[in-house]
DNA sequence: GCGGGGTGCACAAACGATTGCGCTGAGAGT
DNA sequence: ACTCTCAGCGCAATCGTTTGTGCACCCCGC
């Protein structure tokens, strides 16, 4: 595979294979004189010697890998954050392995545990839920692992997220500013923190203006997704609920909420306003284009990133868990408006 | 790292480390009696024994890693087919080292070059250009390599990509059969197959329907961008350029035309018609919604996949050099209307 | 001139799995 | 009954790197 190894570039510097690995190595090159380390160095160069991963990682139990899990890449939520996570760890030095749990904890759980077959050094985990036991595991194990965008009920791990609160209260001060009352909030899954965290904030930021929270005025999606947007809507319509605007839980069930409000012949933002949450590419060229709250996804990714490298190359200690909630912003498009009269 | 190992196992069922190795590796628990290797396996299960992936790559120089090389994850082109390659590759044992070069060459240079000395098994490639060298020192070298969505000129490799051709012609046919004559192709970067071979495409399939090709009609943007279409489409209105329809070179192209025939008061597809390519996430949602050419992306990941496999399982022989090419649609939509009296 | 404290390097033992080789014993063939 | 064969398994080398240990040797101070 590889020609040139160590003893290759020992030889050619006429040192020990011993030596020529501490030359190399910058925490131990100080073991080696000044002089025989330059000759190791510039015949590693001049070979163009490529350590052996396999070697190295057999001794050192360390791989330079960090696995990242999401549910879906397909999903646009997620590919920001992976580049941001990339860029650092790539930074670094490491290599991000990315896998694709297809929303199914089964796969997951097979995924995670084929990469600590591998010897990843860690892990970065977007696709946490609420009550995760796999997450759990993790935590109990000594692999470190940091959430991303998701976080789980124990906290027991490193969490890097969006400030939802704020983002939801915006949304909402925004609608209560165009006079809305009746707004109903189409929650993600409850067994999400985004899905809780939104749906608690949506309820606090109403009563902060004063509003009451009725029932059915929070209803929850089984599913980030535009058919449970769908689904939930229809329920909604069906309840004979009143209501003059929506908070959605993201931007899918926006979507799905906007096209069955268009076949019942509600005009958007006419007689309903829309509010998503994330700010997929293209909302924003819709009509009408969406409001949304947008969140620092590749910041996400990058802080996770560094947060997890701060883990695993300090030696463990240091603040034991830290939550993260990164800002988030209100982008007021085309599918907010007045109140009708 | 790793608790139980091969030599517990081997303990555990009483027999020597190499007979248990034998009896756990497919290839080579024929060699070794049946009711010993139940014994062993049996053991093993119960161990929860997960073999070292260092040791046994350090003895066999075989990773069980996939490289796959994307431009930018972002784009929503790229993840269904890294979707479609994580599967097939994840059924077959094999790892999906994701990697994301940003469109900068020295990067991928840099990426390729820690993949290799990871030992990464081969590569799935889907930034080639149209003259690449880096793909050249691939072929050239002796880890197989399958390119995925853009060939290169010298069709060294083995490629798996959609029908361009077919894809045009339904486009031009489509629009043709609308009453359009005077149609002008915004092409992609002309450095990528995709943009050269969409471009040779609408040139022929202009002349299979007896129309002239005239100077000005196809017109290359610099990038994939929407940006890029935006450039060019102001060039093609600032150059006095008759035309009824437009074929753009990608969704993105073809979203920046539409925003400045918006800008100029050209309506779509009241006096322009727009035909986009990819059929990215949304655009079925844009007003108008974008007809497009649909690309089956998930199988080209998977197909490009298996081939790969093929090609490190299969002792290197076997068709050499395989170019596949997938079936395409034609997803009409609002965007393409009968031309203008 | 001699002992002591360091520096700089060589030596060799790991890390854990794979695999060519060779030994043992049982069955078959004559 | 004796050899031949071959299945089944144990033995030990091997992959390339890191790292604890110890041996020189040099310089210094007495």
């Amino acid at each position: 595979m590889q020609r040139v190894k160590l003893i290759d570039v020992a030889r050619a510097a006429g040192v020990h294979p011993g030596t020529a690995s501490r030359a190399l190595n910058p925490d131990t090159t100080g073991q080696v004189s000044a002089d025989t380390t330059r000759r190791v160095v510039q015949a590693a160069r001049r070979l163009g010697y490529v350590p052996n991963t396999f070697a190295r990682g057999l001794r050192t139990a360390r791989s330079f890998v960090i696995g990242m899990v999401v549910p879906d890449v397909t999903n646009p939520l997620f590919p920001p954050m992976v580049r941001g996570a990339e860029q650092v760890l790539s930074g670094a030095g490491y290599t991000l392995v990315l896998t694709d749990t297809d929303n199914d904890t089964a796969t997951e759980r097979r995924q995670i545990e084929q990469l600590r077959a591998r010897g990843t050094d860690g892990f970065l985990i977007a696709t946490a839920h609420w009550d995760d036991p796999l997450v759990e595991e993790l935590a109990d194990s000594d692999v470190p692992t940091v959430l991303v965008n998701r976080n789980t009920a124990s906290h027991r791990l490193p969490y890097v997220g969006g400030d939802e609160r704020t983002g939801v209260a915006l949304a909402v001060d925004h609608l209560v500013g165009l006079g809305h009352r009746r707004i109903v909030h189409l929650a993600g899954p409850q067994d999400t923190s985004t899905g809780r965290e939104r749906a608690s904030a949506f309820r606090h930021a109403l009563r902060t203006h004063g509003l009451l929270v009725g029932r059915g005025q929070v209803r929850a999606c089984s599913a980030y997704s535009e058919q449970a947007g769908v689904d939930t809507t229809t329920r909604l319509l069906a309840a004979g609920q009143e209501f003059t605007a929506i908070l959605a839980g993201n931007d899918l069930i926006a979507l799905g909420a906007l096209s069955v409000l268009d076949a019942a012949g509600l005009r958007c933002p006419g007689q309903v306003s829309v509010v998503g949450f994330n700010d997929l590419p293209l909302v924003d060229k819709l009509t009408p284009p969406l409001t949304t709250v947008t969140l620092p996804l590749r910041d996400m990714g990058a802080l996770a990133a560094r947060m997890l490298l701060g883990k695993i190359e300090g030696n463990g200690h240091g603040s034991p868990v830290a939550q993260s909630l990164l800002g988030v912003q209100l982008a007021v498009r085309g599918s907010t408006g007045p109140v009708p009269k």
